[in-house]
DNA sequence: CTAGGGTTAG
């Protein structure tokens, strides 16, 4: 029996991929109903929500260019929704000029929505400008889904001005608009705009809160993001696979294990679906809290992997300093899921062959960026290849590398290589590499804690007070150290010599205790490491009040003792703590997980993961 | 057939 137009419409809805819109074109064209006006669009419509392939709007133009009849508002407008997802967004433009040319069509309120997300998608401020401009002449000021569109991607385009002005004009907004407007404040940097119009929101739905969280996850505002995560739970509301989202990457952030396994389990016991998205969010906190085989065991259960995935996993691996498995992650990811990297995965990669070493490894997939993959390396691949170089000592590999890179070296280079200098004690030339890196980031803070640090070890006190003046006379402050460390879902954060925490007396205590216990064991304090060039004594009782050793002592008093001490720390973390950190993880018999500004280490039996090297 | 929230690095 031939197929008719009314049963082609239902059977269109029910295909998915592009081999069954084939099939049932094949029928159709058999029985002779393709060009039915509403069928064909349809057609495009079905075609626009799978736009993985370029084949797919191929072949939907295909049907376009030999219908006999006109094409529809509703077909052209389809062909600018698809265009707007597909990798070439602009194409878009070519229906709406079609729209344009057709006696009798006018484009109307889903023209300019389409045609403004394929604007943002594209990133194309002057197009996008255009196409306000086409919409307010065409009436559609006060057009929600337009107007929206617009705050979205003035938004993306951090045009500040322009999507004020959107919102301003707007008579009473309505949630959706309010939502979109709350997170185009909150990626603009103004996190405290975004939460008073939240605020002021007099319904908040799902997607409202979602925007507000992830406003605070994105600024990096952690605290602030879990803090509103608890408010949402105690008003109620549903929660879903966005917030979880969110929420994991705040964990990540803050490594706030506790929080992120909680998370974990009510997935679970939701049964909610671990998509790529969530399954990747899960992965990277489990990274990101320095817990290897959990986030490996969640990759290897995801049902899907897509290059975010696979990028976040190589990524943690290397971050955790473990450059070979990388490697081998690498190789599988194409071989196994038939994924291919792309510039992310790169960096990752790289960073995984520098932390363990792998120097020809690492030659070799930068090599193969370019010629296997197409992808041009950019400045975060250089800098990871100077680093590379450097600290396998290689320093001459890593300044001629510098100096044949095809794009002017950059501040992280230049980092990169007076790193290397300090690891490998090469005052010389880390005073040249600093004076590049002046030129370019003379605020640098971690610049002049290495150069320091370079004298330091060499006890050069002149070099040290030297950059101690020059930082005072440009008003550069070191950056504080602050160590973190959850305790029954609990963040206490420690600064350098911080009294504050309430249980401070008996965290003096600890500390002096400890270190008691640790000299007993062989431990002496590395005094160089210190600044500035005070007495001895004064350097020691300096180095004991380290935001870390704080930390630690705080965990080691609070958590019981088969629980492995784990501690977040926003700079790298200073040759004594390191130490006093495998002196602990021996004598207390104690596995201390800490995360400096780089990488992991993990302390076990007297021993650091990173082998001393970071 | 529209609009708002989510994942990898630095």
């Amino acid at each position: 029996m031939p197929i008719s137009t009314h049963n082609a419409i239902s059977i269109v809805e029910l295909c998915s991929t592009l081999r069954q819109l084939q099939q049932l074109h094949g029928h159709v064209l058999a029985a002779g109903v393709l060009h039915d006006p509403s069928l064909f669009a349809k057609f495009v419509a079905t075609l626009a929500l799978c736009p993985k392939t370029p084949h797919h709007l191929n072949y939907s133009y295909e049907l376009l260019a030999h219908s006999p009849h006109l094409p529809s508002l509703f077909a052209l407008n389809s062909m600018i929704r698809a265009h707007s997802k597909s990798p070439m967004p602009l194409q878009s433009f070519l229906f709406y000029r079609q729209i344009l040319f057709a006696d009798a069509l006018s484009p109307d309120n889903y023209t300019f929505t389409f045609l403004i997300r394929a604007c943002t998608q594209a990133s194309a401020m002057g197009a996008g400008r255009a196409a306000h401009a086409a919409a307010l002449r065409r009436g559609f000021r006060s057009d929600a889904h337009v107007q929206c569109g617009l705050i979205h991607m003035y938004a993306e385009f951090g045009s500040r001005d322009a999507f004020r002005g959107v919102y301003a004009e707007l008579q009473s907004p309505d949630l959706v608009t309010q939502t979109a407007m709350v997170s185009a404040c909150a990626e603009s940097g103004e996190v405290h705009l975004a939460r008073e119009l939240f605020d002021k929101m007099p319904h908040r739905d799902v997607v409202a809160w979602n925007a507000m969280i992830a406003g605070y996850s994105h600024m990096g505002r952690s605290r602030e993001a879990l803090d509103l995560f608890g408010l949402m739970q105690a008003e109620g509301v549903r929660i879903g696979e966005a917030t979880m989202v969110s929420v994991l990457t705040a964990c990540a952030h803050l490594g706030a294990l506790d929080q992120g396994k909680w998370v974990h389990v009510y997935v679970e016991k939701n049964k909610l679906r671990i998509t790529v998205t969530l399954g990747t969010a899960l992965v990277d906190m489990y990274f990101k809290c320095g817990c290897v085989a959990r986030a490996m065991d969640v990759f290897w259960r995801m049902k899907e992997r897509n290059v975010y995935a696979w990028s976040s996993a190589i990524s943690g691996l290397a971050m955790n300093g473990a450059g070979e498995k990388c490697i081998e992650l690498f190789k599988r990811m194409e071989e196994e899921d038939g994924v291919l990297p792309n510039e992310v995965t790169f960096v990752a990669l790289l960073h995984g062959c520098g932390v363990a070493g792998l120097v020809e490894e690492g030659r070799e997939l930068f090599k193969s960026m370019k010629i296997r993959y197409g992808i041009e390396p950019r400045l975060e691949h250089y800098g990871c290849m100077v680093d590379m170089y450097g600290r396998a000592g290689r320093l001459e590999d890593a300044v001629s590398f510098i100096n044949v890179m095809p794009v002017e070296p950059h501040a992280g280079a230049w980092g990169a290589l007076l790193n290397a200098c300090r690891i490998h004690k090469n005052i010389e030339l880390g005073e040249f590499a600093m004076e590049k890196m002046m030129q370019l980031e003379s605020r640098n803070h971690g610049a002049y804690v290495s150069l320091s640090n370079i004298y330091a070890e060499s006890r050069n006190w002149g070099g040290v007070s030297d950059v101690r003046e020059s930082m005072k006379a440009k008003g550069v402050r070191k950056e504080p150290g602050c160590s973190v460390i959850e305790v029954d879902g609990q963040l206490h954060e420690f600064f350098v010599g911080d009294k504050s925490h309430a249980k401070y007396p008996e965290i003096e205590v600890m500390v002096k205790e400890m270190l008691r216990r640790l000299r007993l064991a062989g431990y002496v304090s590395r005094t160089n490491q210190v600044l500035f060039d005070i007495q001895e004594e004064e350097k020691e009782d300096a180095l004991c009040w380290h935001s870390e050793k704080l930390a630690i002592a705080f965990g080691l008093m609070s958590l019981r003792d088969s629980v492995a001490i784990r501690i977040v720390k926003n700079l790298r973390v200073c040759w004594d703590c390191h130490e006093t950190s495998k002196f602990v993880s021996k004598v207390f018999d104690r596995e201390i997980v800490m995360r400096d500004r780089n990488r992991f280490h993990h302390f076990k039996d007297g021993f650091c993961s990173c082998m001393d090297y970071w």
